[in-house]
DNA sequence: ATCTATTTGTACGTATGTATT
DNA sequence: AAATACATACGTACAAATAGA
């Protein structure tokens, strides 16, 4: 107990009288500002703890209560052992999509508003793809649609088809060169697949909706071949419309059901109560 | 260092042998399961330090950790003093743009890969205010171009002006009935006014880009009045292109006056140097 | 308004786990 | 197989913030 009073007191009150910045964030802000000034890249290991410590003159937790922080926001990635570290992370598409699902977990979107966005940009990313589309790329997407290709037998296999119809709109959005377009129409597939009336519709045998979203597969891929931009993306734009409206209508009837069940919460807003 | 040896040892291999959880992440998940589980909701306090590590048997900063780490991520936010703790937070807009830009920090879209979306979705966000603006909203609106309504006098003014340019956008996607739709248009905005070129762009004094601009919302405005929802869509998308235009010219423009400063790195892409 | 109690925040020392060489 | 270099975990002590008496 030699030391303790170094310098902890005057920190805060230098600058300004409401400077709230605990420790912690103060050394998060310091390390970010470190990679952006030494222009640190992609695999770039930081300081280990030891040197943090030193440099910062902040105790072991403090310093790994920040890192910790940076590597939830997925900005770094922290190996062990010999020559390990932090490390500059690239962040994961998949993880970003968690953390934005956070965002809508209170103020969740409806199934018009998820379709509104839909139904401008997945036309695009399809029409985005023309001419840039291999052999390779073609296989993997027919492959996809073989799995669906044929009426599902069983109940497991029925929910493996629909986790497949959604693969083919995820490989899409993989696929396309603008990784902005590619990210946000991921996102809203995750949104509707984790929308529990999503998973509701999903969970009951629906052989007309697997018919409808092969019909709109295989002719789209027929016209990304024939590299035809307005049939691509009038199919898309219709298969969406099509989704919308059966989701609509899927919600409608749950919502009927439920009420049927249990009439005393008429009142309630019950279609926001999803997840 | 009575207890020192509790249960530390058959943690990992009770599961299996390739359990990498940290113990850190474990808690984190237990927490996060913990809080669906018991459905909290958006103010709800959870266990404080002291009882959640009697319920998972760790230590403070092992708690800690994990705390901070969802702190980071938005989840919770926590404050000291009696009845103090760890709250369920609603996330911030800001918060999770900050987060997702981590995403594009090094796979950076281009100005194109921007205004493909814009020109899809800030025409749909401009239609969907139609009906639902009332004099208060108008007013805001109308004060926000009152800013730059008149030319710059001053560099500092020129940059102010920018500013409120940029807030008008920012205003419309805050009106937004769509949450999605009005964080997707925010953080594209967000996205563009981060890029170090629209940086150097806004630095210097545009009296065509502001009349542009000032034409472009005056008009948009009225349009919105008379709730004329083509003239709408097709005044915003109009903007929309002359700025992609504009962006991309003046990018051409600095990459030229780049190779004639510096011609020894023609063959790097210097594009994508950004930011 | 000051004091007090409660609860988070920071510090430090030590021991243990883990991956590289 | 052993030494090494690093993160991970634990525990205690004390500092700071804040609600309530």
């Amino acid at each position: 107990m030699s030391k303790t009073s170094t310098i902890p007191l005057d920190r805060k009150r230098s600058r300004s009288t409401r400077k709230r910045s605990k420790r912690t964030d103060e050394i998060c802000d310091k390390i970010k500002a470190r990679i952006v000034e030494r222009k640190m890249q992609l695999g770039d290991r930081l300081p280990q703890e030891a040197d943090l410590i030193a440099e910062f003159g902040a105790s072991r937790s403090t310093v790994r209560e920040a890192l910790k922080g940076m590597e939830a926001q997925g900005l770094i990635s922290i190996k062990t052992g010999p020559a390990g570290g932090a490390f500059i992370s690239k962040m994961e598409e998949t993880h970003a999509m968690e953390l934005l699902s956070n965002l809508f977990f209170f103020k969740q979107p409806t199934i018009n508003d998820i379709y509104q966005l839909r139904k401008k940009l997945e036309p695009e990313l399809a029409a985005s793809l023309i001419g840039k589309l291999d052999d390779n790329d073609f296989k993997r997407l027919e492959d996809t649609i073989s799995l669906y290709i044929l009426p599902a037998s069983t109940k497991g296999e029925e929910y493996q088809q629909r986790l497949a119809e959604l693969d083919f709109h995820i490989t899409l959005s993989d696929l396309c060169p603008n990784p902005l377009l590619g990210f946000v129409c991921n996102f809203l597939q995750n949104l509707l697949k984790n929308l529990s009336l999503c998973k509701q519709i999903y969970e009951k045998p629906n052989p007309v909706l697997r018919e409808h979203a092969l019909h709109y597969q295989v002719r789209l891929l027929q016209a990304l071949k024939l590299q035809d931009k307005e049939s691509v993306e009038e199919i898309m734009y219709n298969h969406m419309c099509a989704a919308q409206d059966y989701m609509i209508k899927c919600e409608a009837k749950l919502k009927r059901e439920f009420l049927k069940l249990d009439p005393a919460s008429g009142q309630g807003d019950a279609s926001n109560k999803i997840q």
